[in-house]
DNA sequence: TCATGTGGTGTGTGCGCACACACTGAGGGT
DNA sequence: ACCCTCAGTGTGTGCGCACACACCACATGA
């Protein structure tokens, strides 16, 4: 495991019978090198397997910069969005040996106007990260990219047919089942299952929860139950939400699911805390993403399970596969799908402490 | 994210008035520097924070070999052990542009008396990971390694009260009451539960296994269940051993969960695909790892979950973290437990795609 | 007195690579 | 004949660091 020989280009110049310089332009193709030269040098190339040492690689070209842009929602404060951004943090901090810097170009992600259909000015970029929230305006950056030369991956979902270099991201139809069939498993085949809507203002039901409903749905009516029996819009802040949780608990009667489409189980979970425990006693509260508030929502008991698909491996393999691309010619897998990843209290523990 | 001004050795040198020799002196507290330039050095290195140009440092110092020793069972074949050996070999990868080479110094995990108990005279090694199994031997071999003041990490079970850099492992008991709890879900209170013990030759039972028992055990009897109600020896080869297994299942009649508490699940499934369809209808097989054979069965219907605790990211962790420690004297986190991962039909496909 | 350490210090070299630069010789324009 | 271009080639330098080595002053012993 692991030897140590390895062929150095003067080595390689010595093979072919020509001088380093010329092994220099053929590994980065510069040109300038005759057809008779490139295929000696090629050939002992790939006889060898070289291995460029990256230490020396790293130090020698260290005036080179590459600026990164990601363009994606702001990673601030406790949601989804920081985990990815905490991810690439890391990613970045292993790059960080190289002159990789990553700018992150925030958009709405309740306005679609908000993202960019140019590309940014500021800086020359060597590559760019995108969240492909907004399908159209993502295509026609792309195609500026394209056209630039300028590689990007694209995190989030996937979209069909495009120069990507590689996509890492969730498939939330899968992920949907997932959740249906550990629902299904917790409150039986008989129990009501409710779908709580938790919105901010203007926000719209996404299309990654429209594709987790529709695994829910397609899991329960696979599986002999009658699907998803009722939908309640919930606003923490209003008592009146309350009041129709409180009634609806009271007309179900024994066991029944919940389960909340975005990230945000912990604010169902606040308002089930508040009803009479004899109403929420039966009552299996499921959500998505590891998030610290619905982690210590499920900590208090107050949410059953939860569904995770690794936000931070995501942003942080978006941004390793980016650097090594532009570092080292790595080409990555095309389409990454990050792990369904189930989280109960018995298995949270051990989850979080790990940084993948 | 990611800035650059970075601050030289030479840069320190000027600050602190001294060379450039004196400097790296200090840096490697190699000694022969008086008192007074030694403060005014590591004052300077202090106030601006020295971060070494680790490329340079690796190119620099590349005459430097690293061997790290791995004492572990053999990696060969498709069991836990070698997704042990996986990670270990893409940490070596990454390692690998250091002079960073592993030994595997294979010991018989059914014969304590096989693991070596002196430090291996081969090499001069730098640094061990140790497996745990035989926890006598174990610490003889540590306490030899901290009089010599050789690094060494555990991997496995965790031992207190250790001088280990660090320990990366499973929580077996944990898992168990994970492994629990799903069957609980999957067969309902009422349903027969099997431990199927299948063996290898003279093969015992080992301390994670016990481990896991009692948490399957703990979890059934705090949540009503009678508990394993049953436990049988079967052997895949022996066609014996399928008369008892449909001897059993036709006394059952209805659903059961049979769980094997080592990684051979796979086997029990085997066995079930050959007994009436009728008799294995309601069964819900359970087992522990996401190695080949047991992910086959599981897509086949013929298991209902696993429950992994990423073996490769515990030899890759490992091997990283000692490397990090030799190389950058980057103290890990002392004690590391491993996710416990539920794997079901819905979400294998995405679990084993990722290295990690 | 000279040789022989011995704490303390500075300088020089090279790791393997990327890249600027210098050089060559053939071809074309004048 | 001259100069110029330009594809093709080789050489030299420096990235930041580790480490061998040379050096100095002063002490110690003979």
């Amino acid at each position: 495991m692991g030897g140590k020989e390895e062929i150095r280009i003067v080595d390689i110049a010595a093979m072919a019978g020509v001088s380093t310089g010329t092994v220099d332009r053929v590994i980065h193709n510069r040109g300038r090198v005759s057809a008779e030269n490139t295929a000696k040098v090629e050939k002992v190339l790939r006889e060898i397997g070289y291995r460029p040492n990256l230490a020396a690689r790293a130090l020698a070209s260290n005036r080179k910069e590459f600026p990164i842009a990601v363009i994606a929602p702001s990673f601030d404060g406790p949601g989804y969005w920081s985990k990815v951004g905490e991810g690439m943090a890391r990613a970045l901090s292993e790059l960080s040996q190289y002159n990789v810097a990553v700018d992150l170009l925030e958009f709405d992600q309740y306005d679609s106007g908000s993202f960019p259909v140019r590309i940014p000015g500021e800086k020359q970029y060597r590559g760019f990260v995108i969240a492909t929230l907004f399908r159209h305006a993502t295509e026609m950056l792309s195609e500026q990219l394209d056209k630039a030369g300028i590689p990007y991956v694209y995190i989030d979902s996937p979209i069909e047919g495009q120069n990507d270099l590689a996509y890492f991201g969730v498939d939330a139809y899968q992920s949907g089942r997932v959740a249906g069939k550990m629902l299904l498993r917790e409150v039986g085949p008989e129990a009501e299952i409710l779908v709580a809507h938790i919105r901010f203002g203007r926000e719209d039901i996404s299309l990654q929860m429209k594709e987790r409903l529709a695994g829910i749905s397609d899991y329960l009516a696979e599986h002999g139950h009658r699907g998803l029996t009722c939908e309640l819009e919930l606003d923490p802040d209003d008592p009146g939400s309350l009041e129709t949780l409180s009634q609806y608990l009271s007309e179900v009667e024994g066991r029944a699911g919940a389960v909340v489409l975005n990230s945000r189980i912990y604010e169902l979970a606040g308002m089930l805390e508040q009803v009479a425990p004899e109403l929420r006693e039966g009552v299996v509260a499921a959500g998505f993403e590891a998030i610290a508030p619905n982690v210590e929502a499920m900590k208090r008991g107050s949410v059953g399970f939860l569904i995770s698909q690794r936000p931070e491996l995501q942003g942080y393999d978006a941004v390793k596969a980016l650097g090594d691309f532009l570092l080292h010619g790595k080409r990555p897998q095309k389409v990454n799908f990050m792990p369904i990843d189930i989280i109960i209290p018995e298995n949270v523990d051990y989850y979080n402490n790990y940084k993948l």
